[in-house]
DNA sequence: GAATACCAAGTTGTCGACAATATCTATATA
DNA sequence: TATATAGATATTGTCGACAACTTGGTATTC
């Protein structure tokens, strides 16, 4: 129920995932500088600290920096969302794939049960499907392929610069009921150990995503 | 015929490269732990410059971090090797996919020199398929992508622990001409915008050579 | 007026020292 | 002997100061 579960420890810990938070909900605006002694003295710690934060930050793909000049927020835009959602559909696919054959039975009834309350809520229409569901369905699926590398690739490297563009263009809308029967067929196939067709399944799924959020993309202004 | 061009800027920049190759070559043995005190003076800077290496090699997956206790050299094991191929296939899949779809056609035909090129030194079985041509040929498909989070995975995030595997296992043997007859397929498929094929070849290229590499990796020890 | 050289201000890069935490050792206690 | 406790040691985390670099503006030269 409460994925994406992090303890800081360090002091250096808090002020990253505290940067994160202000750069994904842009309080800090996508495309501004990164000055060292601004957030020092904004978060109440050392040059050191600021600067180790900024260094995860870019490893999460939310700042770029440059040598001897500087760090700046990453800008959004429509090739760039692209080919996020691209790595997303590459990677996404093989953890379903991989959960196919990997998850414990537990893990596959705790997926199916999770899904049941999410479609307790949806059936009548009344209520959609929200945004933390879906995430939560996602993180599932990635879990259960068993593959550090691709867990910290999916959870790390892209998940937050996912949740960004969804944050900053107001995405939560409507592709509620078919993603819902979506995840459905990707658990079913997950059940029967399908491999192929849970990739298949979660590579279209995604692809669907893509051409749902790159739609109200172009309605905007990007 | 030089990929991975790499132009360190400050201090901090060649310390990583240097630790990095040394880890990789295993200098600094898989598994040992980094002392912060002991790097400094070994590479002659100061411990500020070597905690912001070993963050950077932390991303690149060559050490792993516990708050305050410290850096260990990540340990090669079977589970690993396999872990890591999955994603190449997942993500080179995706590039040989996207080359297809958006490498111009001199990059094509740029491509396709360097294949003439090896297939010349490699005709007569009189020299085997280096490594390095290897590494040539799926670094240019990974750029073709022209997608940068996938560029930036393959090339920062995993390059170099493949490489540490290859070279601590002593990787370099046969495996030559039927490589070779692959990449040959893959090209024409790229040559053909045939998106659909290119995944498919370069998916099964990789899977093949990790058989191959896990085949060596059991005749040894792990 | 355009191009160049130089200077000043601001920012990033690097350093050594101190603080906080973990680990190891020796001692005490059952 | 096994376990727990407390202190000593070693290592990581944090800080403020200084050095090096970039950038923007000003003066200078043609």
């Amino acid at each position: 129920m409460t994925p994406m579960l992090e303890t800081p420890i360090t002091s250096a810990d808090k002020t990253f995932i505290a940067l994160r938070k202000d750069i994904v909900e842009g309080e800090i605006a996508s495309g501004s500088k990164l000055v060292e002694s601004e957030l020092s003295t904004k978060y109440q710690v050392s040059r050191a600290i600021i600067r180790e934060s900024i260094n995860r930050l870019e490893n999460v793909n939310l700042v770029e920096r440059k040598a001897n000049v500087g760090a700046n927020v990453v800008t959004l835009s429509h090739n760039g969302l692209i080919q996020l959602y691209q790595v997303r559909e590459s990677l996404e696919g093989m953890a379903a794939r991989l959960a196919a054959k990997h998850m414990s039975q537990s893990e596959i009834d705790t997926l199916s049960d999770l899904l049941r309350r999410h479609f307790e809520k949806v059936k009548d229409s009344q209520s959609y499907y929200q945004e933390a569901g879906d995430v939560d369905f996602h993180y599932r699926i990635v879990l259960g392929s068993h593959n550090q590398h691709l867990i910290s690739m999916l959870m790390n490297n892209i998940y937050h610069l996912v949740r960004m563009y969804r944050v900053q263009l107001g995405m939560a809308g409507p592709r509620v009921t078919t993603a819902f029967e979506e995840h459905q067929n990707i658990v079913k196939a997950i059940a029967n150990r399908d491999e192929e067709l849970a990739e298949m399944l979660m590579r279209r799924h995604i692809a669907y995503s893509r051409n749902n959020i790159e739609h109200k993309l172009r309605t905007i202004n990007l």
